[in-house]
DNA sequence: AGCACGCCGACT
DNA sequence: GTCGGCGTGCTC
């Protein structure tokens, strides 16, 4: 009997590899192993065991594979099986999932080095280049690729290499690297030989002339009786205020012995932990209404007003879940992660947190990952980012997804474009875990899975120390610039207000939402922009063509020279960004210390948290920045939020625009008054009579998700209706052109008015390639399953086209 | 995705 | 005449 074993390979290609193993190998090897296999001419790649059998390949002999790395399986079934789901509803590959779903430093690649034959040879037939590496090879016993292209300022280097293996000159050979080391911490004890009294005495008088020396022995001996524990090097020596070179002449002498520990490179070193908060009556009823939800709905939706308190709902029922011998994960947004959040839970529940990131290093993430495999008592719950739905839990008993509405859950770019909150979901499933997600602005997909009792749904509508809801007030900036009284960006009324704040000794958050990367034509008059008449979408200004299109429906039309509402000229195409707030602040209030935060400000590691430590320090009085300011900041004292201008989020070129601008407001004002006294918010706008900026007046959630439910019927769009994104990719327009007409018309045969498309996105062309974008609409009674089906149909046979083979085409499901 | 093989333009 | 461009095809 033979055996083989069918290997997920970390690149974009639909296919398992089978590789042929002994009897022994099969006795060794589980399903969730990773093996080092051969593949192509001459890599390396890691593979994940997906499954041993005995069925040989007809069409081709099996490699042997290279190497097992693993004692025990990496990966747990449960994994693979969400792999599995991810890859089959996502559209991608499981190499795609296994390069998302695992720490870089599990994936090993070979790397070719390059050596020196031992025999020696007539330099002379060697060429320019082809001596210059022989030449190297005498300096250094190897080389990699790398190297050589460095030296030789060259990118293609391969056909030199291989002309000087012809030669004879050198060999290669592919090495394998072990990317994850264990982080080591050199300790040390004292020599076994002077454990007795007598020899210890001795050792001590011999050790009288030399005082140093004498004093870290004695420092060894007061700290390990202190902490009763190893003694670390460092911690010697910092106690000792000895150098290294003198605990290394003990070491040396023999009085002292190393040792070394494998240690964790995150440590929790806080001290007891705390008991968890008592709920208010308000957050105890959500909690009881949460567990009864449970019963009968494994996702429940909990809507909860900002500074409710959701936290604390979330903390017991994690504290149950623990109970229970369960694993948790807390899943959140990556900018809401912050270390106030980790610092809050760790008082809690201690060392059994452990956080995952993406800002985590490769080797910080392994250990985590380890520790949760282990089921180890240091990750029995997970705080972490959309990725950490891919660690190996075996036993999770609950799920939290706070700040569901975020976009960020949801990755674009690299395949898989897997949405961690619906993935949440299914994991949850597999595990037979509770999952809650949390918002309080939830998602109209969550909103309406709630309402149509596809999950549990309890509200949390009252503030914690029942402070109340902000204040917000709209601003009419159009009226304000006919009156002549606004300074740059800045009402009267703000300018007020904000005096006001600062007279009072509090601070003062100023929002601007700096994104939208086209133009959009605004009336300087009226404030009003053209609209798709087709979609409920602003049009967008595309200079090249002088036209106003639609992204969406492909609507386009010329640039009006005048508006269409009010007959002015004056129309306004300039945006204005954090920058520009900011230097009009510093002139305005020139006493007040002012800073932003945005991407620019906050790019170190630390620079967030620095911004952050800074305003609860009440070293700044006037904070402008962008969306960052909404994620679950409590800041104490501040009063104030202003929106400087709520138009161009509203005019944002998205079906979800509207959805968007009402979640950004609130979360925005949620962020005023969160202690005793009633926070302010102020909304500049040129269109205070828009639907959207009065449902944010009044808090009325429940009217903005009936209002956009209805555009989302009459437009077809999520979640009434699913949809899935192709687009295309080729740096030749012309090609990419004729290829997604060719596409779409394909489309058309099978799914008629539910294709939009192609369309040339606002930025037709990125890293010089020209895309064209196709979305399909899929009602929600048409098979998905199927309707995928047909699309692969569809991009097997565009593929089979030898025009179309270069163009990228790039399947994007809920792309929202 | 990489990487090799193979066939046409701009340099020694 | 070679170097090197990228089209095409394959990887167990």
């Amino acid at each position: 009997m033979r055996y083989f074993i069918d290997v997920i390979i970390p690149i974009p290609l639909k296919k398992l590899f089978t590789y042929s193993i002994t009897a022994s190998e099969s006795q060794f090897l589980s399903e969730g192993m990773r093996v080092a296999v051969p593949f192509g001419k001459s890599k390396i790649y890691t593979g994940i065991v997906f499954k041993i059998h005995n069925d040989a390949p007809t069409a081709y002999e099996a490699k042997d594979i290279h190497q097992i790395l693993d004692e025990t399986p990496i990966v747990n079934q449960k994994q693979l099986q969400l792999w599995q789901w991810i890859s089959s509803y996502y559209m991608c590959t499981l190499g795609d999932v296994m390069r998302a779903a695992l720490p870089s430093a599990f994936i090993l690649e070979s790397e070719t080095v390059i050596t020196k034959n031992k025999k020696t040879i007539d330099e002379s037939v060697l060429k320019d280049d082809e001596f210059l590496i022989y030449e190297a090879l005498h300096h250094q016993s190897s080389l990699k690729i790398h190297d050589i292209s460095n030296i030789l300022d060259k990118k293609n280097v391969l056909p030199i290499i291989k002309r000087l293996i012809e030669k004879e000159a050198i060999t290669v050979e592919e090495e394998v690297y072990e990317k994850y080391k264990p982080k080591l911490v050199r300790y040390v004890k004292l020599h076994a030989n002077f454990s007795t009294e007598s020899a210890l005495q001795k050792l001590l008088d011999d050790l009288s002339r030399a005082p140093k020396q004498r004093d870290v022995v004695m420092t060894l001996f007061s700290v390990s009786a202190k902490t009763k524990k190893p003694v670390k090097v460092s911690d010697l020596s910092q106690e000792s205020h000895a150098s290294a070179a003198i605990i290394k002449t003990l070491i040396d002498k023999g009085v002292l012995e190393e040792y070394y520990i494998q240690t964790d490179r995150v440590q929790y070193s806080g001290d007891d932990n705390e008991a968890t908060k008592n709920l208010n009556t308000y957050q105890k009823s959500a909690l009881s209404e949460i567990k009864k939800s449970f019963e009968n709905h494994a996702v429940t939706l909990l809507h909860g007003v900002t500074s409710s308190g959701k936290t604390e709902v979330y903390v017991k029922l994690i504290e149950e879940a623990l109970s229970k011998g369960k694993q948790a994960l807390y899943l959140l947004p990556e900018i809401a992660l912050t270390t106030q959040l980790v610092t809050r839970l760790q008082n809690y529940f201690g060392e059994q947190v452990a956080v995952f990131h993406s800002k985590y290093s490769s080797q910080e993430r392994v250990e985590v990952w380890n520790n949760v495999l282990r089921n180890s008592a240091k990750a029995q719950i997970v705080l972490g980012a959309r990725s950490s739905v891919f660690l190996p839990f075996d036993n999770l008993g609950l799920i939290v997804v706070d700040e569901e509405h975020e976009q960020s859950f949801k990755q674009f770019d690299p395949a898989p474009r897997y949405h961690a909150r619906d993935t949440a979901v299914v994991l949850g499933h597999m595990h037979g875990a509770k999952v809650l997600l949390g918002s309080a602005t939830p998602s109209l997909e969550s909103y309406f899975n709630a309402k149509q009792n596809k999950y549990g749904f309890v509200e949390l509508m009252q503030r914690y120390n029942d402070v109340l809801m902000p204040d917000i007030e709209l601003v009419d900036i159009k009226d304000k610039l006919k009156k002549k009284r606004m300074k740059g960006h800045f009402s009267d009324r703000l300018l007020e207000e904000m005096t006001e704040t600062l007279k009072a000794g509090h601070q003062i958050i100023l929002f601007q939402n700096r994104r939208g990367f086209s133009p959009i034509i605004e009336c300087k008059t009226c404030g009003h922009s053209p609209q798709c008449p087709n979609c409920d979408v602003s049009l967008t200004y595309h200079q090249y063509r002088n036209q106003l299109r639609c992204h969406y429906c492909g609507y386009h039309a010329a640039m009006l020279q005048d508006c269409m509402a009010c007959g002015s000229q004056d129309l306004d195409n300039k945006g204005f960004g954090t920058e520009q707030i900011e230097e009009e602040v510093k002139q305005l209030f020139p006493d007040n210390k002012v800073a932003r935060m945005d991407l620019d400000t906050t790019r170190g590691k630390y620079g967030y948290e620095k911004i952050i430590t800074a305003l609860e320090q009440q070293e700044i009085d006037i904070l402008v920045g962008t969306q960052m300011l909404t994620k679950g900041l409590d800041f104490r004292n501040v009063k104030l939020v202003g929106i400087m201008n709520a138009d161009n989020m509203l005019n944002f070129p998205d079906f979800r625009a509207h959805e968007r601008s009402f979640q950004l407001m609130l979360q925005v004002a949620g962020r005023a008054g969160r202690t005793d006294e009633r926070g302010k918010v102020l909304i500049q706008t040129y269109n205070p009579h828009h639907n959207i900026l009065q449902q944010v007046s009044t808090n009325n959630y429940v009217e903005m998700f009936n209002e956009q439910m209805n555009d989302r019927y009459n437009f077809k769009y999520p979640p009434v209706f699913k949809q899935i994104k192709i687009t295309l990719k080729h740096k030749d327009y012309n090609r990419v052109e004729a290829a997604s007409v060719w596409f779409a018309k394909s489309l058309r045969q099978v799914f008629t008015e539910h294709v939009l498309g192609p369309e040339s996105p606002p930025i037709a062309r990125i890293r010089n390639q020209f895309h064209k974008n196709i979305l399909v609409k899929i009602p929600k009674q048409q098979s998905l399953a199927k309707t995928k089906e047909a699309i692969i149909k569809i991009n097997n046979s565009f593929f089979s086209i030898k025009d179309f083979r270069s163009v990228r085409v790039i399947l994007d499901v809920d792309n929202f």
